[in-house]
RNA sequence: GGGCGGUUAGCUCAGUGGGAGAGCACUUCCCUGACACGGAAGGGGUCAUUGGUUCAAUCCCAAUACCGCCCACCA
């Protein structure tokens, strides 16, 4: 056997990844005799590339999915595709620019086809760039929001929950994205802080010209749709206003009531505020509230209209034109009391970046308050849990003030709604048109419908993913055995967009909670804790680390950034470069190993235990720990712990102390079948993290079965323990890091030949152990029956007079330090009386041990001085 | 305006009511029969500030400061 002394992932990740995938190891069939451990894969945007967000979120669930097969469960998780309307829209159109050819050219039909072509053809990169990574979904299985399937699944739910009187059509206020040409629900708004302008300007009163009512606002424009104006009730300042009307500027065409709402802030602007309620929310509900008209004043392009108000002049003009033009036109009239610089934050589409207008605006909605009801009780009873917790606070707050969800969005690419309308513009709600002409030829008396042009909201589909992509509404073995799954890992951006909405329809329509767990991983920052993002410049791409590194490296060095209860990851390069030589340190110490003279024996056969060495022991009892410390932190999405404990086992004690231990003659007779029987356990561990290069190993060494992906999980019953010798296993590792300290400060020659007899404290084992760390000469040596603290000492007769002093009175200081501190701790009487007897018991053992040591350190530096004077 | 996180070594972060930790970086030594993508030894921190609870606080509580996230109808 000859392997490189690299480690070379690039040879190993893709040949593995074809072999896995080939022999179907990734798939699964249900089966109700094992436990299910089903995870329901987040759908990537066809659109979609590959982002560090994907390391900390989409490996966790491959690790799960990974141990929970080796542990035997019926696992398996269930990858797709979200057709992400919008963004997919957006490229498709970006791509007709460059030939000169517009959406509406196309035609409907012509554009949905070559959105069709482009999510076959470059939609789904995503697919491939999972596979670098190594991640294993059961791909066979794989599905597409827009797939035949789901699509009737989507038609179904829809039929279903109007029939249920929960989708209903109506005028709403609505964000309308002007450049997008489409509403945009509340969560795809962001949020931006801008500098604007507050204008102050004055109203006339009808009733008496020479008095006015001053209001603020940033958006004259849409004084022209000003119904009302609006003080608080308890305003003293406007309390004799309130009933009166006022004259609307600049056109002053028009006359409009004062009213008193206690949604008004007094104090701020004027504490007058002028309501337009088609173009503000706060203003719709005061309209609501006291049912004034609501006219509209701008149109789809974000242009004034006279549609249905007299807008004067304006009309047909821009809404950032019409602004400036009335500004001026206030000026001329006197009219413009005051012009103040304002910090407002301003709405924004999410993926257009134009500013949201709000609109009334005719679109389907769904009733949300009976849908939330259960979903609230789930979360109130335990049924649902988050983790961290603190993210259930985040979904109980939205679902208390749940708004209904408007789902009708003005594109092309999408599930268009199920719904015709008959000539009077009845709607009629059908899975198929077929059936919508018999609904209105028997309610009618005619066929002839027109279908409603909107397709739903991209979240409509992915609310029912769990379950529409086991076939639902057909009655599938998937389905029975499959659902609910077992947990949703998601980022905690979407936790009231997607989770809750899966919640909602997942208990509506399935009577049952689509998982019992919701876990929320970091979001992945960088190393100064900003946003990862193409315009910053700051995105790193996991591909170019799964190639730099490998994808083992990139997944552990992702997973030990990750913390339990972390809110972000400021993700550090370097960390996948530690795992790349992590791994260098796996395969060298196969090498060694491989290389043994001895040979290695069976994967499982362990040594008689009464010939296992301390060394022999101490490790196994490691293992049983570490299978353990494992385990707990998988079940608890723990992956930085699980990471830290394989990291430690591997490279600082298996690697760091047992690999050495194996190379002293006592060691010998059982050193093959204790490296092999913990390294095979290790590579097990390890694998759901590391997968390639696990199984690379675990294939090189004495294994069964063909692959590791479905070897069986290490069993900690498996592993022997012997506290008492892994205890004095350690007490060596300190006194070998005491020699080895020495020689340090001595700066004695490591490659000194060493003659140690025997020490009469150290069993024999550990004593060769001891040497071989030592690596230092001891002339005269210690005879037999000497101690270890004896060797010491005569180490330490040979070091210079002057080290030794320094050292001498440098532990000392420390020595003095901490016995002074414990005499006053155990000289307070309180202390004495009201701590627990252990912990006083515990600290006047500490204090004994340090002044003995305290005065063997005196007593050796006394004889330096001394021997010197 | 509400809610929630965070503040520990130069950097990224663990951690515990009773002697401050890891990795990287840094210093020194070493290619010792797997590994220089390695091994060994070492230096480095008033655990943000203030107050409280306690025999004892880096840890529990409160306030403050700064950083960040989420929600919200200050036009």
């Amino acid at each position: 056997m000859d392997l490189p002394k690299q480690y070379d992932p690039s040879t190993v990740e893709e040949r593995l990844y074809r072999r896995w995938e080939e022999n179907g190891y990734f798939h699964e069939e249900p089966d109700p005799a094992r436990p299910p451990f089903i995870i329901c894969m987040p759908p990537p945007n066809v659109t979609g590339r590959a982002h560090l967000g994907h390391g900390s979120t989409y490996t966790p669930m491959d690790v799960l999915v990974r141990y929970h097969r080796m542990r035997g469960n019926n696992a398996d998780w269930l990858p797709g595709l979200d057709h992400a309307a919008i963004a997919t829209e957006a490229v498709v159109i970006k791509d007709l620019a460059r030939e000169g050819v517009t959406r509406d050219d196309l035609g409907r039909e012509g554009f949905v086809e070559r959105a069709w072509d482009w999510s076959r053809t470059y939609g789904g990169a995503i697919e491939s760039q999972f596979r670098v990574l190594g991640f294993g979904p059961d791909w066979q299985r794989s599905r597409f929001t827009m797939d035949e399937g789901l699509s009737a699944a989507v038609r179904s739910l829809f039929v279903r929950l109007y029939r249920e009187g929960r989708i209903y059509r109506g005028r709403r206020l609505v964000n309308w994205d002007p450049r997008g040409q489409t509403t945009v629900s509340d969560a795809e708004v962001d949020r931006v802080e801008r500098d604007a302008t507050l204008w102050h300007v004055a109203y006339p009163l009808r009733d008496d010209s020479r008095r006015n009512i001053v209001i603020a606002t940033t958006r004259p424009e849409t004084i022209l749709g000003d119904v009302a104006i609006a003080v608080h009730p308890d305003d003293e300042r406007y309390a004799g206003l309130v009933g009166s009307h006022v004259l609307v500027p600049p056109l002053l065409d028009r006359a409009i009531p004062i009213v008193a709402d206690a949604a008004v802030d007094r104090t701020f602007g004027t504490g007058a505020v002028k309501v337009t309620p088609a173009h503000d929310a706060t203003d719709y509900d005061i309209g609501t509230r006291h049912a004034l008209p609501m006219p509209s004043i701008l149109d789809q392009q974000a242009r004034i209209t006279g549609a249905e108000i007299a807008v004067g002049p304006y009309d047909g003009m821009d809404r950032y034109e019409a602004r400036m033009r009335i500004v001026e036109d206030l000026q001329r009239d006197g009219r413009l009391v005051k012009e103040e610089a304002h910090r407002m934050s301003l709405a924004v589409s999410e993926r257009t970046g134009d500013t949201i207008e709000p609109m009334l605006s005719l679109q389907w909605f769904v009733r949300m308050d009976e849908l939330a009801k259960p979903a609230l009780d789930a979360y109130h009873n335990g049924q649902l849990r988050f983790i961290p917790e603190r993210y259930g606070r985040t979904y109980e707050q939205w679902l208390e003030n749940i708004r209904d969800w408007n789902i009708s969005r003005q594109l092309w690419w999408g599930h268009r709604l199920p719904v015709w309308y008959a000539p009077d513009g009845t709607p009629v709600v059908a899975e198929t048109e077929e059936e919508a002409r018999e609904i209105a030829m028997r309610d009618f008396g005619t066929d002839v419908l027109v279908r409603d042009p909107d397709t739903l909201d991209t979240w409509f589909s992915s609310g029912i993913w769990p379950f529409s992509i086991l076939g639902w509404p057909e009655t599938t073995t998937e389905l029975q055995c499959w659902y609910p799954s077992q947990v949703l890992v998601t980022g905690g951006d979407i936790v009231f967009l997607w989770v809750a909405r899966m919640v909602m329809l997942g208990l509506h329509v399935m009577g049952e909670l689509p998982f019992p767990d919701v876990f929320v991983p970091p979001l992945v920052f960088d190393a100064q804790g900003r946003k990862m993002s193409k315009s910053l410049g700051n995105a790193i791409d996991p591909m170019e680390l799964a190639k730099q590194y490998g994808a083992d490296a990139f997944r552990m060095g992702i997973l030990r950034q990750m913390r339990l209860e972390g809110q972000e990851i400021r993700f550090v390069e370097s960390r996948c470069e530690e795992a790349r030589n992590f791994n260098n340190k796996i395969w060298n110490a196969t090498r060694y190993l491989l290389t043994l003279a001895e040979g290695l024996p069976g994967a499982r056969i362990l040594p008689k235990t009464q010939s296992l060495t301390i060394a022999d022991r101490w490790i196994l009892t490691r293992l049983r720990d570490t299978i353990l410390a494992v385990e707990s932190a998988y079940d608890r999405y723990d992956f930085g712990s699980a990471a830290d404990a394989l990291w430690r086992f591997v490279w600082y004690e298996f690697c760091d102390w047992y690999v050495e231990a194996t190379k002293i003659e006592d060691n010998r007779p059982t050193r093959a079948a204790v490296l092999s029987f913990v390294w095979n356990n290790a590579m097990r561990l390890l694998h759901p993290i590391e997968p390639f290069i696990t199984e690379e190993v675990w294939l090189a060494i004495p294994h069964d079965g063909k692959t590791i992906m479905t070897a069986t999980w290490p069993d900690p019953e498996e592993v022997p323990v012997d506290r008492d010798a892994a205890a004095a296993f350690e007490s060596v590792q300190r006194a070998a890091e005491r020699l080895r300290n020495l020689r340090a400060e001595m700066g004695l020659q490591p490659r000194t030949p060493l003659t140690l007899e025997t020490p009469a404290n150290v069993p024999a084992a550990a004593a060769a152990l001891l040497g071989h760390f030592a690596v230092a000469a001891i002339e005269p040596a210690p005879a037999a029956g000497d101690t270890l603290e004896d060797a010491l000492a005569a180490l330490r007769a040979r070091a210079p007079r002057e080290l030794l002093e320094a050292r001498y009175t440098k532990d000392l200081m420390r020595l003095d330090g901490e016995v002074e501190r414990l005499e006053r701790k155990l000289s307070n009487e309180a202390f004495v009386a009201k701590a627990a007897p252990d912990v006083v018991a515990k600290e006047r053992a500490k204090l004994e041990g340090y002044r003995l040591e305290q005065k063997s350190v005196q007593s050796a530096l006394d004889a330096l001085t001394d021997s010197v004077a």
